[in-house]
DNA sequence: GCGGTTCGTCGAAGCGCTTCACCTGCGTCC
DNA sequence: GGACGCAGGTGAAGCGCTTCGACGAACCGC
């Protein structure tokens, strides 16, 4: 007897919208899902019954009954060394993207381990799984081999056999970054990356950057040097010092840790060091922060709305059974800004460190 | 026959176990949720039979039969003015807390507005709603009253009857850092604060911090002033700038906000303002932060973690159908390091602003 | 040794939805 | 004009789980 439903939770059920509307309650389930053809008449009948009970579907019913649940998880790092404001601008992406095609969005942190991604799929309380912050040999990859449900990665492990992932193609932002100081006329270039746990822990992103900025070097007869960073303003002023007084040519650096660039301009500030007059620097950071900087940075963003965007299409169309391609990398961007310039060649109107403190 | 759920899902049932150990489906239903005794024989061929089959319960079934999903939802401000890594902290938190108490967590973000609230709300897609970043008169606080589901605030709007809010003591924050500065010796001391549109649309701890240093400053004989603060070095700067400008002798500064503590650094040493020589600094933000800055910075943690975990502690309670308090507020808690200091009032020894630059 | 408990287990009735098989009428095609 | 297809609708069988009532067996007090 349907009145139970109404008792026991408040909310109509299917069954109240069918006898309200005068329908069977397949018609109803039809109308909603758009699998069926039904008559406008029959469907207006049905849509005014919906809005004047305030009928809302049951998750729970539907995910059991269709085998779907609509949600999909999002497993976030949430360990040291990561970007929160980029991982967050990830995150709204990937809710924001979920949406509109009609999902939820689960949060599941990486520190439940492997475990919590086993649990929400195997109970099927998600459809489908997005993992953020790869490694190069992430533990998990071959658990989403083996889990069942479809799986989108954004970062990119050293194996992609039978995945998908999505990324930006930080190989080439590296390079990227080289060419446009190597074009100014640069020799002798740094990398100021991510902080070593995360080359430790073998994160993609900053391997592939550091490779891509050694490859363009070789390739335009530029010298790179690498060093982590750390992100507090102590760690970053003793890197910098240290770059600058192992090679004091040194006039070109590319900084790939957003939380670090205002550090390093400060350090350089107080050796004197002027940006871009004594160095040039370029940023992988997003662009609104690049703009706010003084001087406004050359920068490659990392477009994490789009990669988000990009996942959330991917793991659609694996739901959807729709074949998918392995490796989606996005092109870099590099804006130029009033943070790059040739550098000083004319030792006479050298106005650098020495004078300056 | 239960070939067919086999073959469907792949995953085994409560029905296949039910089998493999020899019981029945209600018992084994029992062993898992612990509501009647089960005799330690059973129980235990009962677990072994859920470790051959590798059974994981359908979320869906569960949800529908039992009316409960173990899912909360999460409702995340994504908007500007937003401290992004102390948002972050509150949602690692928060999750850690639910796994903690079985349940998961699902990801709304504010800008689908109410109606996202509703939708998860009434089909029963989660059990209760936890909500961030609430305003003083917040257009989600009716919509939670009346939406027949538990609901924790994490914030306090202005009317708090029939609901249940955690949040740090702002207004004790704001008093507490004027209570320190006063008792330095500090006369005339700024808040600096949270961006104008976060006042604009009346966010509690805003208001509440502000309204708290009023009212320390007017019991202690100090003057304050506030000013509220964006969070790129350009506003920051011509705030500061402003600032001494209007009042000369201001020596004490409440910074409360995160991202331009560091701005507002540079700033007051671009005006050969030192700390705390010159000016003493007290900032809201958290103790890492505080820690690394260079001076170390005298500061107000917002305990994110702990408010995570009180706010999924009272929603569990209320799932639980126990009486919670209507409103929690954390004690805040001051922490002096080298950023504080009594203010110069020897005049001849004083190497301040007018000597430099 | 006989009612009354308590313990451990079982069977079956839903929970609210989707979907399949089936039915009816109607226009269409040779 | 009979076979056919199709649009539009119905009923009922699950989906996999929880939970209620029932039931036998063991245990109690007297």
């Amino acid at each position: 007897m349907s009145r139970r439903g109404r008792v026991a939770s408040g909310q109509p059920t299917i069954a109240d919208v069918a006898r309200h509307a005068g329908v069977a309650v397949s018609t109803v389930s039809y109308v909603l899902s758009g699998k069926r053809a039904i008559s406008e008449l029959t469907r207006n009948r049905v849509l005014a019954s919906i809005r004047v009970l305030g009928y809302h579907p049951n998750a729970g019913a539907r995910a059991l009954a269709s085998r779907r649940s609509n949600v999909i998880a999002l497993v976030l790092p949430l360990r040291s060394g990561i970007q929160v404001p980029v991982v967050m601008q990830f995150a709204t992406a990937v809710v924001t993207s979920a949406r509109r095609h009609d999902h939820d969005v689960l949060l599941v942190t990486s520190d439940e381990g492997p475990e919590g991604l086993r649990r929400v799929a195997a109970g099927a309380l998600v459809d489908g799984v997005l993992v953020m912050d790869v490694e190069l040999h992430d533990v998990r990859v071959p658990l989403l081999r083996g889990l069942g449900r479809p799986s989108v990665l954004i970062g990119v492990p050293a194996d992609t056999a039978g995945l998908s992932c999505v990324d930006l193609d930080f190989h080439r932002a590296g390079q990227v970054c080289v060419e446009h100081l190597a074009g100014l006329g640069h020799r002798r270039v740094a990398l100021l990356g991510a902080p070593a746990a995360v080359y430790d822990r073998g994160t993609g992103f900053a391997h592939r950057t550091r490779a891509g900025v050694a490859e363009a070097a070789a390739r335009h007869g530029v010298e790179a040097v690498t060093m982590p960073c750390e992100e507090n303003a102590t760690d970053v002023r003793r890197r910098v010092v240290e770059l600058f007084a192992r090679y004091p040519d040194l006039s070109g650096l590319v900084v790939q840790n957003e939380a670090a660039v205002g550090a390093v301009q400060a350090a350089l500030a107080g050796l004197g060091r002027r940006v871009p007059h004594d160095v040039s620097m370029v940023a992988v950071c997003p662009d609104q922060f690049a703009e706010h900087a003084g001087p406004r940075l050359t920068s490659v963003p990392v477009p994490a709305e789009e990669i988000g965007r990009q996942a959330v299409a991917l793991l659609m169309r694996k739901l959807a059974e729709e074949p998918v391609p392995e490796t989606t990398l996005l092109e870099p961007r590099l804006t130029v800004r009033d943070s790059t310039a040739p550098p000083v060649v004319d030792t006479a109107s050298y106005g650098g460190p020495a004078s300056v403190r």
